[in-house]
DNA sequence: CCCCGGCATTGAACTAGTTCAATTTTTCAC
DNA sequence: GTGAAAAATTGAACTAGTTCAATGCCGGGG
């Protein structure tokens, strides 16, 4: 569980066996049953969760009621509205969870905590937040430029495993279509 | 123009003037002509740019040979290829002056010296990728859940000055539509 | 001053994607 | 295991948005 933790941190900074002590005592774990939600819209997002079980959905909830996922977090994902919680202003998105989950949660005072004691943790989230920001860049020039099959495809191939773990309903919401519409691209797909 | 440097990362941390000093002297002024590139796709990236004067556009160009406009730097904005600059990896990106332009720019090499002579410059960076990340979340759920002219509507009030400064073309390039399509939004709303 | 290349405008025909409704299949709680 | 609810499948009618082509506009370089 931590050991999770570790290796997603050490991708990008390196900690001794007491930072990262240090690091983990601000986390706690929280157990989330499938269909609870982490965070609804609204509340202010008390933390930033480091996911080591199960699958999550972050999304936006229209006005007319409809869905739209902004991203799946599983095993090895952090999941939170960053705008909420480090600025302690109501939430836009709710994230809830798909399956029982298992997610590491920092709150906002431990993680201003953290920051001050390890100069790292700032490095660390400064990059965290730079390869997050590059992957939804390219998920504008996507949505703005491609095809709902060429967005279906995209997806199928980053991430082959999450295709299998989640309805036909889940994934046209993630790619902004209708689950009829992914239903007739999957079948013209397999008539090759 | 350094103040106007000043004025954009003071929204996020304080320094004091020999802190700043020692900022700037990473930096140069680079000119850039209307219809020239501060980068193209295939380079790698070499400098992150604070825009003092002019407007560029910062988009991908598809196989096809369509743009995808992610953003326009005008003053105050930072304009690069995050990944590029970053990992020194070829570009996706182009950067085209839409103006006559004037860009602060820092090399890799000055900002890494950046982040080890200032501590502070690693939590502006942080704080910065952050706001631009909870930007692009937000634009890719009204790409992804809106139609177009609540998309349109959304740019205009968002930028209400960009819309004069720029051709129709751009400004549908930017909304993932055809121009024809964005001629008649507004002739449409413009009927009221 | 004029001409030309890039932009805006418009309409017609088309295609991608939606909505609605009906039916079947799967899941899962008891 | 069974019944109910959720998800998948399918088709028909519709709407949003594209593509193409023709025409007009207008601003800046020679």
């Amino acid at each position: 569980m931590f050991q999770l933790l570790r290796k997603n941190i050490e991708k990008h900074i390196q900690l001794t066996d007491e930072e990262f002590e240090q690091f983990c005592a601000n986390f706690r774990l929280l157990k989330v049953k499938k269909k609870d939600f982490l965070l609804r819209a609204g509340e202010i997002c008390r933390y930033e969760g480091f996911v080591t079980k199960g699958c999550f959905k972050v999304y936006y909830l229209d006005e007319n009621g409809s869905e739209q996922i902004l991203y799946f977090a599983t095993e090895d994902w952090w999941a939170t509205d960053i705008d909420s919680f480090t600025n302690q202003v109501p939430a836009i998105l709710n994230i809830e969870a798909l399956e029982d989950c298992e997610v590491l949660c920092i709150n906002k005072q431990n993680k201003d905590i953290l920051y001050h004691q390890l100069a790292k943790v700032e490095k660390l989230f400064r990059i965290m937040n730079q390869r997050t920001l590059v992957s939804f860049q390219r998920r504008v020039i996507s949505s703005i430029g491609k095809t709902a099959a060429q967005r279906y495809l995209e997806f199928t191939e980053k991430y082959p495993d999450l295709e299998e773990r989640l309805t036909q309903l889940e994934i046209a919401a993630y790619l902004g279509i209708s689950h009829e519409f992914l239903n007739k691209i999957r079948k013209r797909l397999s008539r090759n």
